[in-house]
DNA sequence: AAGTGGTCTAGACCACCAT
DNA sequence: TGGTGGTCTAGACCACTTT
């Protein structure tokens, strides 16, 4: 085993400074960016580990913890841990108004959309106000989990009056296919990024460890006349998805 | 103790399924999201959790980890676990380039940067690709803590062409301003966002937990010649920041 | 000095996966 | 069936903060 003397006990006394489950979790983590072990390659048994680097094993699962929340490595229960293969990042340009279905096919990836959840509903609070709702009225809900290549890129959650997409089960590849075949395709966005730690449920979907960053995007889309059509919630995986955006200097503040 | 009948073993086994952390974790956010437990104030000691709830200590920390991670609880060493106040979020718009202290004046805020780095040193390779340095010459780097209104709110580590910041330590509030000065103010900006789990060194500086949501901003702007002035790593804390941008439908791409 | 969080241990049992 | 990760325990000692 290659790994006794990358771990071994006097290789973790010499090791960078702090708690032990830190510096095995430095030492784990450099034979892993050091190419030491190689992607798909597992990990001895957390209980072999612990013999080897003379820890127990919850300071194993502790520096292993570490190491999967930032990606590095996968656990599989039942089977094994294991060297993640890094996801190439993907761009999406913010000064060009697309759907996601549009923005991959322009690049060259093959896109799928499980449905997680389609029709019409009472709205939210948070809905009326967004999607400017009178009382009663109703809302239609797609949530979908988005893949590029077979990988879950993004979980989207839409809200559209039903006065613009009467019909939600007509909705299958684009939203806005359907809205342009409705009359209905936004001209202008405002869209929020921030950052969040993606919570179990949806790590599950994703496919990625709970904890781990995500990019949250709240999308607002607007008709010429200015009326709000859609509002969408979107929640990316940080490890697979850029956003570009270029500014430029200039007194011309955001349009009316 | 009000958190006793919250937290009873019996409370504990009609709470959702899965494992007693996950439980005792949702037992305790609900607590706080649901006001039982003010802001500030402090949790019990780990010890008599463990005991209110009948579980182990481990398990208390497992669930109180987990809750520090999302930010809705701080640790403070040697003194006690408290429900933490939540960063009221602040957005930047990112159709027009701004500076970080242009930005913050504008909504009132006072700012304030803690000098981490500053001055000439030999460039990465990185470095030479981005701003285009030729083999020899030097780099100015300013790298700072930025605050709002005393709260950390960003890492910012810029690199610079010695040719348009011969001198780094005249920089003092605003990069932009210098640049102004020696005639090299940028007219344009490409910026990439990503999200990250921050590390425990940045971490600290920002004053959140290690592994919590960040947002990472390369920017790389441009004089009007087109030659590259500054390259600049951002790192914002997610809880703190929202990027806003506004995206019009249309042919135009992205200007040359 | 007393109380708090931070780390660590040895051992146990369960749930899942491969064979 | 045997090996793997997932959970849990009781108890110990250390480091930091408060009094």
């Amino acid at each position: 085993m290659i790994l006794a003397s990358i771990l071994s006990a006097e290789a973790l006394q010499n090791a960078g400074r702090g708690p032990l489950y830190m510096k095995l979790r430095q030492v784990l983590e450099e034979a892993i960016r050091g190419g030491k072990l190689e992607q798909g390659e597992a990990l001895p048994p957390e209980r072999d580990l612990a013999e080897i680097a003379d820890v127990s094993r919850v300071t194993v699962r502790k520096a292993v913890d570490d190491l999967v929340r930032d990606g590095l490595l996968v656990r599989r229960h039942g089977s094994g841990t294991f060297v993640s293969k890094p996801v190439s990042k993907v761009q999406q340009s913010l000064s060009r108004l697309t759907s996601f279905t549009e923005d991959m096919a322009r690049r060259g990836f093959t896109t799928r959309a499980e449905l997680l959840e389609r029709g019409i509903f009472h709205p939210t609070t948070e809905e009326m106000v967004m999607l400017g709702l009178s009382a009663g009225t109703q809302v239609a809900r797609i949530s979908r989990l988005r893949m590029a290549n077979d990988t879950p890129l993004a979980i989207e959650r839409a809200s559209i009056s039903t006065e613009f997409l009467p019909e939600p089960e007509n909705v299958t590849t684009s939203l806005y296919e359907e809205l342009d075949r409705t009359g209905a395709r936004p001209v202008r966005a405002i869209q929020r990024i921030s950052a969040c730690n993606v919570k179990e449920a949806d790590a599950e979907l994703l496919g990625i460890p709970a904890g781990a960053a995500g990019l949250s995007i709240e999308r607002v889309s607007y008709l010429a006349s200015g009326r709000v059509v859609e509002f969408t919630r979107s929640l990316y995986r940080g490890d697979a998805y850029d956003f570009v955006a270029e500014m430029t200097l200039g007194e011309n503040d955001a349009a009316p």
